[in-house]
RNA sequence: UGGGGUAUGGUGUAACGGUAGCACGAGUGACUCUGACUCACUUAGUCUAGGUUCAAAUCCUAGUACCCCAACCA
């Protein structure tokens, strides 16, 4: 190879994307110290508030914080962004859990840094704050939010205060109250002084404490103030030695903010721990990154509880929902989530992301690793008038052709055939449509794994709809194969191969067939209300009939239902009550050509 | 109006002054016991206008468009 004009030109593990440059770069300059083997240290974290499920926009930053430690030879926090017990909820912090080590980033494993709740860290918080308000760094306010706001000031008018010069005695006593709860909620806050007049209104004296008698779902009832995130977010890393602050565009502007606090603190501390404020404390790095929108969707907690609340889906974890919970009920895997995260990539460009590149990403996974099975969805009867009565063969059926592609066995079991079976409705067609090669009168097709059959005759009901298909099966072609002719060559070729079931042999089953819940590309859009753009018609249940082999089918098992799609079955399933969920469908050709 | 960001095919992303590439989608064809998968080919792009340079997506100047910010939310 030539010599590149620069570092990383053509090399193949050259940095994937800015984070990942950025982390090279103070690794090379060993700019965070090194981890006691003598590696580069970088540490990232997971930081979400309980307030609500996760959701397909939380998987890309847990992917990548948790990707990025495994790569650099790091450890990744899970970290419990607690401050505001007004809002969240212990359900809320389990099913945090539940979906950050299902898509595979261990907080324990050996990239994990740990779990942390940014509320075990209150007292030390406070402290801080005590320390800023001694130097002269902080004030107790007593406006309240309205006056707050009406002082705001615009971009040209500095806002006021008019608590900003109380003395410093005054506003410790007045926090230690705080804190000690001789204060209605509302009355009062502890701001930062820094700057009334910056054209960047994070830090026009932005409130670092409010007083919230309120019991926390992790602290329980020492507190009744608490942090405001600014004035947390840094310490949380920098207590736990975090490296490099990832975070979402919208707070770039708070960036400045971020480094103030840690700055305020660090003034007057000491490398060695000398002097009267004692050591300094670590100062990580915050970087922001554009986050993930698919289309079709919303992904607001504010939106998606309301949801849930007005029971336009059955929860949080709905499989129509984009919450992990209910991607996980829907059928996707980790592995097809991550795959799609690596794939759209980092940057800092606002941007959408096709809903059918999520389809495809769990096709593409799902494809190679579930097992097929032969299910009807909607069920037309065909009799084989040639065939013995009474008869039953057990034929091939090979579980996973992918994996025999791949050079593997593939595996196969026997699937039980009659005389009397279940094909899909829209395989047959009385007057076949252009290149409409599927069953169709005096046409010839596969019945896969099994035999040829050709349809003889059509009985309908008084209405004129058809009822069944007479056919006929040739001997023949016993396993789906054309008997060989001269020089081992097949005598005659069919263009269709269709699924079907032994109507004697098969188990019934629900099946939950979704569609996107909003119709339109950007939800909310056209009207300003999301609602407006709610799919009617998201959800389809029908009654269909299973291959017997998915009798023992257990919650969480995925199939590929050929020629229909990717199926998984629901927690709702039972033994005796099957019930799966349509993943996706798979992709179809033939629905083009139709339409034309 | 002030501050902070971002602009590359339909979509997402690469390029770090030197051949605008990759993936997805779309189209065409091959293969096929899943109209799936796989494979091949095709398609289409640097926000605008100036400037610097032998050479600009990249540097400079001036515009334009879009996103975020005036919670005691995160």
């Amino acid at each position: 190879m030539t010599t590149p004009d620069h570092p990383h030109a053509n090399s193949p593990d050259r940095p994937r994307n800015f984070l990942e440059e950025i982390i090279e770069q103070d690794n090379a300059a060993k700019a965070w110290g090194t981890w006691p083997d003598g590696r580069p240290r970088v540490h990232t974290r997971f930081p979400p508030e309980p307030n609500g499920y996760l959701h397909i926009g939380h998987a890309k930053s847990i992917c990548l914080n948790f990707g990025l430690a495994k790569k650099y030879g790091g450890k990744f926090n899970l970290r419990f962004d607690d401050t505001n017990p007004v809002k969240e909820e212990r359900e809320y912090i389990e099913a945090i859990k539940r979906d950050v080590k299902w898509l595979g980033a261990d907080w324990e494993g050996p990239h994990g840094g740990g779990l942390f709740h940014a509320s075990d860290c209150f007292e030390h918080m406070y402290a801080f704050a005590e320390e800023l308000v001694k130097k002269g760094k902080a004030y107790v306010c007593q406006l309240s939010a309205d006056e707050v706001s009406k002082r705001r000031g615009t971009p040209q008018i500095p806002a006021t205060s008019p608590h900003r010069d109380r003395p410093t005695d005054e506003s410790l006593r007045l926090l230690r109250e705080m804190r000690d709860g001789k204060h209605p909620n509302g009355s009062m806050t502890l701001r930062a002084k820094i700057d009334l007049a910056s054209p960047n209104f994070n830090l026009r004296d932005p409130v670092m404490y409010r007083i919230l008698h309120e019991e926390h779902p992790h602290a329980g009832a020492t507190w009744c103030i608490y942090p405001m995130y600014d004035w947390a977010h840094g310490f949380e890393d920098s207590l736990e030695g975090i490296t490099h602050s990832i975070c979402t565009l919208e707070f770039e502007d708070h960036r400045p903010l971020y480094h103030w606090f840690i700055d305020s603190v660090n003034e007057g501390r000491t490398a060695d721990g000398s002097g009267p404020w004692g050591k300094r404390i670590h100062h990580p790095r915050q970087i922001e990154f554009a986050k993930f929108r698919p289309t079709y969707t919303i992904l607001s907690k504010r939106n998606l509880l309301k949801m849930v609340e007005d029971k336009v889906v059955s929860g949080w974890d709905d499989p129509r929902m984009p919450t992990i919970a209910g991607l996980r009920r829907r059928g996707y895997t980790p592995e097809a989530i991550r795959a799609l995260m690596e794939d759209v990539g980092v940057t800092k460009v606002e941007s959408f992301i096709d809903l059918g590149r999520m389809e495809n990403a769990v096709r593409d996974h799902l494809n190679k690793v579930a097992p097929r099975a032969m299910c009807v969805l909607r069920p037309l009867k065909v009799v084989i008038e040639n065939w013995p009565a009474g008869h039953v063969e057990h034929l091939d059926f090979v579980v996973n052709p992918e994996e025999q592609a791949r050079g593997g066995s593939g595996g196969t079991r026997k699937v039980p055939f009659s005389g009397t079976l279940y094909i899909e409705q829209e395989d047959f067609m009385e007057v076949p449509a252009k290149k409409f090669f599927r069953l169709a009168p005096g046409q010839e097709v596969r019945l896969r794994w099994a035999y040829f059959i050709k349809c003889v005759g059509v009985d309908k009901d008084a209405a004129g709809n058809v009822t069944q298909v007479r056919c006929t099966y040739d001997p023949a072609t016993r396993g789906g194969d054309a008997p060989l002719g001269e020089g081992g060559l097949p005598t005659r070729k069919v263009k269709g191969t269709l699924h079907w079931v032994s109507a004697a042999h098969a188990i019934p089953f629900t099946a939950r067939l979704f569609d996107r819940l909003f119709t339109a590309e950007h939800p909310g859009e056209r009207t300003g209300n999301h609602m407006d753009d709610l799919n009617p018609n998201s959800l389809e249940v029908v009654q269909g009939w299973a291959d017997p082999a998915l009798k023992d089918a257990r919650p969480g098992d995925k199939f590929q239902f050929e020629r229909l799609g990717y199926f998984c079955v629901d927690p709702d399933s039972t033994p005796s009550s099957l019930v799966f969920n349509r993943t996706v469908t798979l992709k179809d050709a033939w629905a083009k050509v139709a339409k034309e």
